[in-house]
DNA sequence: TGTACATCAGTGAACGCGCGTTCACTGATGTAC
DNA sequence: TGTACATCAGTGAACGCGCGTTCACTGATGTAC
């Protein structure tokens, strides 16, 4: 049955490409085999090095499809909300659900993969991706801003990702604890009512918002 | 040379223990074998089952004992400082520093471990022993907070954290670029002055703060 | 206190296993005429 | 358009390696008298 047609053959490739997104996110790089990652793609382990020249390799490029398409996904959000708030909103919302605790594989690589990519040897494709991937969100979480300064909007950016990523990541490695459920909801309250310790001390007013 | 005090035995452990709550924050459980835990602690690999029942059950123990140190600083921090705001603000700065991005090895398992922990299988020794960890970490940092509500405090607390948690987690697997030290910066910022995009929105007042 | 012996902490070889990677092979695809 | 042949995508066995774990052994420690 071998010998495929050029068109098959770069189907196969992409269908691994896709397996390993999914896998790498849900089970770490080292915690899926080339032969499990073939198997997903509905192929045999031997044909792997057609592809790629290495688990690294493939590694890296399933890192890029994985932030490619979170990119993808948010700015699509973003073009579906009324404006800016409401389409944070709703970016929060979706970010800081049980359904997305629950999907690993599909959803914010910065979250699933952080681990990974921290182990990753400094210079590596992984981490040069990763980097990369985080950039482009932040970009898109900025654009979401309002403050009129662009450096200040991409500061409140940054913090907002790190909270988004922080509670997520969190709440995946305690799910099945109530704590988990907990981060994210004061996630979700951290982000929307912009509460905030300093705005809590004493004798600070609170603002109503809209 | 075999056959050592009970005592010397005891001391053999709680190195294995302490080679592990580092090597496995800086290498991920998975990272590190069973030869390089033994030879880290100055041991040959083939004693460690008199020791411990499985790998496992180490990385539960160590797990817990990366959690006992963190909690065991933050609270000394706490006592150290002249009040809660101070202390609050030491231990942020201490925590979303290039010197703590650094030094895994020695830092908040919260971080480091997190997407070990989400990878262990639900009910695992270590899952629970992460679980437990942030929740006293949590509560060192809510006992900083004041709302005048226990309820508000832990929110808050559970907000920062995962700000914190985040921030270092993507400083960490982006080091080497520029984004790394300014999600560092943009985390201390938002941390001490709460500023966060809905404080921020057009028309919002800001407060100035001591 | 001193002696004789049982215990058991640590050693290092060995186990089975799964991994990343290589390779000889197959036979449908693609191409040259 | 049809034929003959070279190409090469995918197969499955095999490779060397490192892992977690087991085990027979050693000899200092701990204990019973």
């Amino acid at each position: 049955m071998p010998r495929v047609s050029r068109e098959q053959a770069e189907s196969n490739r992409a269908a691994i490409t896709e397996a390993a997104a999914r896998l790498f996110r849900e089970c770490g790089i080292s915690g899926v085999s080339i032969a499990d990652l073939m198997a997903a793609a509905g192929l045999t382990h031997g044909g792997f090095y057609g592809h790629f020249d290495s688990k690294d390799s493939l590694a890296a490029e399933a890192c890029g499809l994985a932030f490619d398409r979170s990119v993808e996904r948010w700015r699509k959000r973003v073009g579906e909300g009324e404006n800016r708030v409401s389409a944070k909103a709703a970016l929060i919302d979706g970010y800081l659900s049980a359904k997305s605790r629950e999907s690993p594989g599909t959803s914010c690589p910065a979250s699933s993969l952080a681990g990974d990519a921290a182990r990753e040897p400094q210079g590596s494709a992984v981490r040069d991706r990763f980097a990369s991937g985080v950039g482009r969100l932040v970009a898109v979480l900025a654009s979401l801003e309002q403050s009129g300064d662009s450096e200040t909007d991409r500061q409140l950016a940054l913090a907002d990702f790190a909270t988004m990523v922080g509670a997520l990541t969190l709440a995946r490695a305690t799910a099945g604890n109530a704590i988990s459920d907990e981060i994210l909801a004061a996630g979700r309250k951290r982000l929307s009512t912009g509460d905030t310790a300093a705005t809590r001390r004493p004798g600070a007013t609170r603002r109503s918002r809209s």
